[in-house]
DNA sequence: CCAAAGTAGGGAAGCGTATACATTTGCCGA
DNA sequence: TCGGCAAATGTATACGCTTCCCTACTTTGG
């Protein structure tokens, strides 16, 4: 372990045994004081720094696996995604990372891309391996779990699982009043694909809001996304769908940023300038969004502070806290950038 | 472990010698049958179905740890990289992990950011944990390695390191012969941030295979990228600098796809059309690249594939390959879109 | 001066698994 | 009838670590 296997050679793997012999003492008493542990109570500071000389000298290197076995814990958790790689999942592993890493945790990492099976597979698997806790991200857990569960966009209320959520009514206010000050009266919106965790949240607020702000939504200016795919690709078609339709619109509300993107592709290959004609609004505020021509107006989400956040709530529930909250809603924000202006004149 | 202590309740965890018991064998005959061990050759095969049986229906899972400390085999590898969440990493360890799942195997990431000291202190961790290999992303390791592993652009001939890397060579000849083709005569360059541990190679290349074509590099077309951003703001600010030197160019090779469109921004602030008065060439191919406007032509580099033949090659350095390759160069492609054009007639 | 209380560290059990080796039984052939 | 061998399991031990309990010796207090 660690340790590579020169044939010939002695690799000599210095063991808690091994650092005992060297001082003339037994592995127990040497355990008991490299751990601190309050059966060290009495043993003199002398030869405490007498074993911990040692240990340093012979580059001591406990076995993470014996020590596993016998304290049953792993300082390790779970992330269950349904991709990784994307412009979603990335900066919220990102976050997570940033966190675990101040503690001194590790992740190991597993993807589903959708597949029940899979998923299920997965989180037995993880378990076996000891993960103490899990954190998924933009997946629909369906039992409660055995093990201490944060779920990032999980949506689903489950006994032992918070659940770290955007605040959507919030995001559908941001987004709404900003088309409403802008004086668009004929908004399109995109509907997600039913498989992404937040689809459904973020659609029911966008009605709630609208209807609480006298705005309303017509049918047939609304669209569903039924792919799933991680290139903007994701909205260009059913853009296309939309304009079909005939119907005039001055703003689309997209599902996020890729599929922004990928409307306003489609909107100007149609001859429609964006904003001066259509604004687009997307979600997310991923790094490209600023960058974009033009530059993305969107409902910025914090991906990577959501990650942190949904870490830092695993350790505390793995370290004992034992009321946890069954949901924290992340606050998101709106920016403001070129692919929307006022309403064209009618 | 994979069992939640649930106050006055029993966890009732099972392990060999409870399945052991309930069919009234030991749990050496158990391990032996349901390892398929040379030891359980003379187990009649009635027997065996009936562990087997028991196994099942006990819904026995045995204990990773258990296992790990006495077969010295943990299925799990290290993935060490610079960062994770951003388009150039993201889409490597996606690959990693698409192999590793046919594999069953499982991997822990680290994330040193470019920091020396915590890059070492990580593989001291990770091979503490047992993994088996090692893969970086993207790091310029230093010296050779205890652990079989596998750098992806990692650029340092080390002894027991397999290299995966682009061919560079290929890549400039893509490139650079598409801006002639193209009569470009003028050619502006981006040099990557020397942390990059592409950046070196990838200049040589260019500067080879510019010499080799007949094209000149001039220095005073050539801008040198020292900042470590994952956005497009990369690109922007060097080739504003780039601009301010007044010397006329008509095609730019970015570093990468994020540079490249902080390129076309800067680019357009100034008036200039791209691709009409500047052909801009990017590099990745990342997911954003064909849905900017305009779409930006590029050096496609598989990154996906990159992690998935770095894990293969990993595993099978694992599971006893002695003879392996120092280096393996993938093939990059030439995708040509919308950023690059003829060149003005001057 | 002796019992009680501390001091310093040893010893052993056990976590759950894998494996080399030992034991028991039945059966065959000489 | 008995040695011997194969079949079918059991036994013992080790992996490396932690922890609880124990011994032996030294102080301390009354």
């Amino acid at each position: 372990m660690g340790q590579i296997k020169k044939p010939g050679q002695k690799p000599e793997v210095i063991t808690l045994k091994a650092v005992a012999q060297h001082i003339g003492l037994t592995p127990g008493t040497v355990s008991a004081v490299l751990n601190d542990s309050p059966s060290a109570r009495s043993i003199p500071q002398e030869t405490k720094n007498r074993i911990h000389a040692a240990a340093k000298e012979l580059n001591y290197r406990p076995n993470f696996f014996a020590r596993s076995l016998r304290n049953k814990r792993t300082y390790t958790i779970g992330v269950i995604a349904e991709e990784i790689g994307d412009s979603y999942s990335s900066p919220i592993i990102s976050g997570i990372e940033q966190y675990l890493r101040k503690r001194d945790y590790f992740f190991l990492t597993v993807v589903h891309r959708h597949d029940p099976v899979l998923l299920n597979r997965y989180s037995q698997l993880l378990s076996e391996r000891g993960v103490e806790g899990i954190i998924t991200v933009d997946t629909t857990v369906q039992e409660a779990p055995a093990l201490p569960t944060i779920a990032i966009a999980g949506h689903k209320k489950l006994k032992g699982v918070t659940n770290i959520t955007l605040d959507h009514v919030r995001a559908a206010v941001l987004a709404l009043t900003h088309f409403k000050e802008m004086s668009h009266e004929r908004v399109a919106f995109m509907k997600g694909n039913p498989l992404s965790s937040d689809a459904k949240d973020r659609w029911d607020a966008i009605c709630q809001v609208a209807a609480d702000i006298g705005m309303k939504i017509d049918p047939e200016l609304t669209v569903q996304i039924d792919t799933d795919d991680p290139t903007p690709m994701l909205g260009y078609p059913f853009t296309k769908q939309l304009l079909a339709r005939k119907k005039p619109f001055t703003a689309l509300f997209a599902y996020n940023d890729i599929s922004a993107i990928g409307a306003i592709r489609a909107l100007q290959e149609q001859g429609l300038r964006v904003p001066q004609d259509v604004s687009v609004m997307g979600f997310d505020d991923i790094p490209g969004a600023a960058f974009h021509t033009p530059s993305l107006t969107t409902v910025r989400q914090p991906l990577n502070r959501m990650g942190e956040v949904a870490a830092q709530s695993l350790l505390e529930r793995i370290e004992g806290a034992t009321d946890y909250p069954s949901e924290i809603a992340i606050e998101p924000e709106l920016v403001v950038r070129e692919s929307t202006a006022k309403a064209p004149a009618s």
